[in-house]
RNA sequence: GGCGCGGUACCCAAGUGGUAAGGGAGAGGUCUGCAAAACCUUUAUGCGUCGGUUCGAUCCCGACCCGCGCCUCCA
């Protein structure tokens, strides 16, 4: 199955195939590690993620490469601010990051690569730049982009350069410019401020430089996918192709995928509006990795979504059915051999799920036919007309639903242990929720010995005392399911 | 002002020129010591409004209303 992808650059659906047949390369723009992430940077990491996972289920192997940013105006204000050096500032928030993405069940890029240790060749692509007259040095040190050597400048943002000149948005009065336009590539520093001695003068990268030299670096001039989120688009992108391709006279990317943003309470979710969560924060208040991860990805990528607890509520119960389903699937006794229907339940599921994802990556889509398999496994178990092999089958479809989803197989609870231990640590204990502090002082042999006692009690028909230690434990986070095959507790 | 996206049941949300997937929540029932889980039934003659095209439109066209994003650092 080929994957079709919305390209911003085409305006099309376009289908997904490394160029050279064997790896698709890709590069998705990354964080600046200037704070912790909020949850609408991770919803571009999640789709991006869904995205890779997608294209290996196709049988697609990736190459993906990540920025970091590690040097900017707000990274060195920042650090500046707390009295270190930027080398010093950002690898507290650089590890922060990749915890979160565990926590969240991204997989790590291929390449992980840092602006700061990338300083040369973003020198030398400036300079090939300048041998073509597509940049120029002002006075003052700053290098710029001639934007008039770039005739095709807008065409991934639709922007018609003519048509958007001199808006009171740009600032006309920055000196030297030969056009308002014209963007930095590189901003000289005075020594004792943050920048590196090079061929080009004393300064430190552009952002746009960054990504352009770092993803030439790992996947060569001309590459399959650009990722990122909607607002880097424009300028971020559309820079970033008019530096490449200039000095390459390559195509940079060739197909462009931007995710959408998060909004809260109908709002852009940012840092200036100051109406963020972090994934600390969420996990905190008791909410799960895998209630997160879903909530994030149950929105196609190339629409808007609102966050709200409801949603995240939602995401919890919906994941609950589908391990419940998962656990009694595997826990069944069932006769040798298979059935036509259970085989063919399982098969289609799988079919119209991948067709789904294939089509543009409609995750809301996708889970559609996982869900009808999960009424209908449920049905043929309670019935008691499931064989064997109908179950493996089924299983497997849910494998594949998980190899990309990753929201069924449980690892829930190291993140938010691990968020507790964060908060003990920098005094943000007050921000626990009160039956997680609970619940992580029991440990599952306590809990096993508690349920025990209960089951004894209720085996002398001692409902009274049962009831009781369900009662405790509930309020502790820990849920009791009596069933056929034993009893199951899981934490809230 | 320019460019773009969206308005589908209580909430989230998919979708198609031929009569509305899925999830959550709610209600009733089965099962259970009671719960929980699971299963069954149930919840939009209706898809922002008004016109038009069509045998037929939620889906196509036009106008309008509302919400959001980008045009500036930003995932």
């Amino acid at each position: 199955m080929t994957l079709r992808l919305f390209n911003t650059l085409s305006g099309q659906l376009d289908d997904v195939l490394p160029a050279d047949g064997a790896v698709l390369r890709m590069y998705a723009c990354g964080p600046t590690v200037y704070d912790y992430g909020h949850i609408g940077n991770f919803r571009t990491f999640l789709q991006v993620d869904l995205l890779r996972r997608a294209l290996q289920l196709f049988g697609v192997p990736v190459r993906h490469v990540m920025n970091i940013t590690d040097v900017d105006d707000k990274i060195i204000r920042n650090a500046a601010a707390a009295g270190l050096s930027i080398a010093e500032y950002t690898p507290k928030f650089e590890q922060a990051f990749l915890d979160d993405l565990d926590s969240l069940a991204v997989q790590r890029p291929e390449v992980l690569t840092r602006a700061t240790q990338h300083i040369p060749q973003m020198v030398h692509l400036v300079e090939r730049l300048a041998a073509k007259e597509a940049a120029y040095r002002t006075d003052d040190g700053n290098w710029y982009f001639r934007l008039r050597a770039f005739p095709d400048y807008g065409k991934l943002s639709k922007k018609d350069l003519e048509g958007m000149t001199d808006g009171a948005r740009v600032d006309v009065d920055e000196y030297e410019r030969d056009s308002a336009r014209d963007f930095a590539l590189w901003k000289s520093t005075r020594s004792g401020e943050t920048g590196w001695e090079t061929a080009i003068g004393r300064g430190r990268p552009g952002w746009h430089l960054e990504c352009s030299a770092m993803a030439m670096e790992y996947l060569g001039e001309s590459f399959d996918l650009h990722a990122g989120g909607e607002d880097l688009m424009f300028p971020h992108h559309e820079n970033e192709i008019a530096q490449s391709e200039s000095a390459t006279g390559k195509t940079f990317a060739r197909h462009w995928f931007h995710v959408r943003f998060l909004l809260v309470n109908g709002r852009k979710m940012s840092k200036s509006e100051g109406n963020f969560f972090t994934l600390r924060d969420l996990l905190l208040r008791g909410y799960k990795a895998s209630s997160i991860r879903l909530a994030l990805l149950s929105v196609p990528y190339r629409h808007q979504l609102n966050f709200t607890f409801d949603g995240l509520i939602e995401a919890t119960s919906a994941i609950d059915r589908l391990r419940t389903f998962a656990a009694r699937l595997r826990a069944a006794l069932l006769e040798p051999g298979s059935t036509a229907k259970g085989l063919d339940t399982a098969t289609r599921a799988r079919q119209e799920f991948l067709a789904a994802l294939a089509n543009d990556l409609n995750t809301a889509e996708a889970r559609a036919p996982i869900f009808e398999l999960v009424r209908q496994g449920n049905i043929a178990l309670d019935a008691g007309l499931l064989r064997s092999d109908d179950r493996d089958a089924m299983l497997r479809t849910l494998d594949a639903f998980d190899s990309v989803f990753a929201v069924i197989a449980d690892h829930d609870a190291a993140p938010t242990r691990a968020a507790v231990e964060w908060a003990r640590t920098n005094g943000r204990l007050d921000e626990v929720a009160p039956e997680l502090l609970a619940a992580s002082t029991l440990t599952d042999a306590e809990i096993d010995a508690r349920v025990e006692e209960r089951n004894l009690a209720r085996r002398q028909r001692n409902f009274r005392r049962a009831d009781q230690i369900r009662d405790e434990l509930a309020n502790l986070g820990i849920l009791l399911e009596d069933s056929r095959d034993g009893i199951r507790w899981k934490r809230k």
